[in-house]
DNA sequence: GCCGTTTTCGGCCCGACTGTTTTCAGTCG
């Protein structure tokens, strides 16, 4: 069994023993052995297990070494087989719903023998979950809601979508009289690709106007919460959105509480504690004593209170740590050696190699990417149309590729625009991993984006050889969207990375960072690997239209997640520089 | 189930809101 495969089985034992009412501790060391070999990588995963076993690694010891060396061995667990089947499948899918949790669950398998959403939703009907203890007519009501829009409610949403309802909201919320501060926290400050709901921080001194102006805009379908210092409102879309105010001394705390990910904010409170600290959403405190964090801080002035995230993180010896990097997979020990790096940032970047124009699928002309590109700034523009076998997309023969070559001369001859075309071609990579053009035609061009565009059920092993064919292939540049994935649509195709990277790395090959909001493609998780060994990266908006090059911001927040430098980034050097590593490329196959 | 300069037991991150209660449990983040 695989690494991802036994980290999934250890999660669901976490669910499984919760839904038991075990231990909640107990429950928690699962949930943190499945993160703890994710984080871990394949290498050295396999590494430790060939060596005797992983009890020593961080959240791993006797008892779930044990476990993860026989799932590895035999790919079954006898402890879970047995755990699965004392549970009814259905408790697990109830936990979906909004407001029921463990406990509530045990309560209704338990009286009422309810196994499933579907028996949960007759018995609301027939009002017998009203009559529970602990239950009631409005918990009844709120379980119909939840069952009802559970697809609505449960489903996550593209970071893009995210980003540009919350703008405005938080413009909004910092023209408000008495707002001093304001920011957008979670997974949307994080840049994760896609988000599961809003989290807005706001210092104000009063928080009824900041509640009333919030849970009033434009597009709120309901107020689900509504309290003195908080409000919850869910969007016809079905994204919910959290506000929290905060007097301005707590804001920092808050804000970087909320920003996350919990794995960073358990870790920082175990560094807190480790230096006699204690560290909340509310602030820093001595950790003797029982009171709360909240308690101290308020009873004790002056406490310390940053003017900013930078100063939080001062204050337990860290290094300043980047949102993006907060996912607790290894950047508090890098703050704490002074090894974050300086990330890449949007204006380092001076053009792109993969867009679309009208010649193939694109919604936008050659002159008006040109004029699009120039309004940017950008220094270059690399046109990369789809080739002939991508027939859906009007692909380009050899003949229609000459033609455009011409015209993007005779575009870059006329001096109407101060950004440089660059001639490409997004070439497909047939299924035998061979290309779709002439090398002929290829050597013409500036350089080749190789992507996959057919036959997506190819097995891992035959799709691998494949597109590490096309890697070899002296003609390619640039390897495009590596797993074909769209986000909440479609699945990648089966490849296995670890060798494609290598391969990438071994013959100069540049990977893309497809910046479509529904692919992000290679995947932020990939990144820090591929760079260090030795893998440039091309971040690509892989734009149809004019518009669609401004999602190179999405492309950015995945760069800054996988821990890119510019130094990684093909696309920040000048266009001199640029040519330059074309051409090498070229010289050396 | 994990962990340890609080070390083999007894902790384990912390707080707000809702709905049910009449002082609090459960859920959520």
């Amino acid at each position: 069994m695989t690494r991802n495969e036994i980290a999934d089985v250890l999660s669901e034992i976490g669910t499984l023993l919760e839904l038991q009412g075990e231990n909640p501790f107990k429950v928690r060391a699962y949930q943190a052995g499945a993160r703890a070999i994710e984080a871990l990588g394949n290498d050295a995963f396999e590494r430790l297990l060939a060596e005797g076993g992983l009890e020593g690694v961080r959240g791993i010891g006797t008892a779930l070494s044990a476990k993860i060396a026989e799932l590895h061995a035999t790919g079954r667990l006898d402890f879970f087989e047995r755990l699965k089947a004392s549970i009814a499948p259905g408790l697990v899918e109830m936990l979906q719903i909004p407001g029921l949790g463990p406990k509530k669950i045990k309560v209704l398998h338990d009286k009422l023998g309810i196994a499933s959403i579907a028996e949960l939703e007759r018995a609301c009907t027939d009002g017998r979950v009203a009559a529970l203890t602990g239950f009631g007519e409005k918990t009844q009501a709120n379980l119909l809601a939840g069952i009802a829009n559970r697809v609505a409610y449960g489903k996550r949403h593209l970071w893009w979508n995210a980003w540009a309802l919350a703008e405005p909201i938080v413009a909004g919320l910092r023209a408000l009289a008495g707002v001093l501060r304001a920011e957008a926290a979670g997974s949307l400050r994080r840049g994760m690709e896609t988000v599961g709901d809003l989290d807005f921080i706001v210092a104000a001194a009063s928080a009824e106007p900041v509640v009333d102006w919030f849970v009033s805009r434009p597009g709120v379908a309901a107020i689900t919460a509504r309290g003195e210092t908080k409000a919850s409102v869910r969007y016809e879309s079905g994204l919910q959105a959290d506000l929290r105010i905060v007097p301005e001394a707590q804001f920092v705390f808050a804000l970087h509480h909320f920003t996350g990910s919990k794995d960073h904010n358990v870790q920082m409170r175990q560094r807190a504690l480790a230096r006699g600290l204690s560290l909340s959403e509310w602030g820093l405190a001595p950790a003797e004593g029982a009171e709360t964090v909240k308690a101290k801080v308020q009873a004790s002035h002056p406490v310390a209170v940053p003017e900013s995230e930078e100063g939080l993180f001062a204050l337990l010896d860290l290094q300043p740590i980047p949102p993006e990097l907060r996912e607790g997979l290894g950047e508090i020990e890098a703050a704490e050696q002074g090894a974050i790096p300086r990330l890449i940032e949007l204006g380092d970047l001076r053009g792109a190699f993969h867009n679309h124009t009208t010649e193939s699928d694109g919604a936008s002309t050659l002159a008006e990417m040109a004029a699009a590109a120039d309004a940017l700034g950008w220094e270059y523009l690399g046109i990369a149309d789809h080739s002939k076998s991508s027939y859906q997309a009007r692909g380009l023969d050899e003949e229609r590729l000459m033609r455009q070559i011409e015209e993007i001369r005779l575009s870059n001859a006329s001096g109407r625009h101060r950004t440089r075309i660059l001639t490409g071609v997004e070439c497909d990579i047939l299924p035998d991993g061979t290309l779709d053009l002439d090398d002929e035609i290829l050597g013409r061009l500036d350089y080749v984006v190789a992507s996959v565009h057919s036959s997506f059920a190819q097995d891992e092993a035959t799709m691998t050889a494949r597109i590490v064919r096309a890697i070899e292939h002296p003609m390619t540049t640039i390897l495009g969207h590596v797993t074909g994935r769209l986000l909440q649509r479609r699945e990648g195709y089966q490849v296995d990375l670890s060798r494609v990277i290598d391969a990438a790395a071994s013959h100069g090959v540049v990977i893309e960072l497809n910046a479509s909001p529904y692919r992000v493609d290679m995947d932020w998780r990939h990144w820090r690997a591929a760079a260090e060994r030795g893998v440039l990266c091309a971040i690509n908006p892989d734009a149809h239209d004019t518009a669609g090059l401004a999602h190179i911001r999405a492309g950015i927040n995945s760069a800054r997640k996988g821990w890119l430098r510019r130094e990684d980034v093909l696309n920040t050097l000048p266009l001199r520089d640029v040519m330059a590593r074309l051409r090498r490329r070229r010289i050396a196959s």
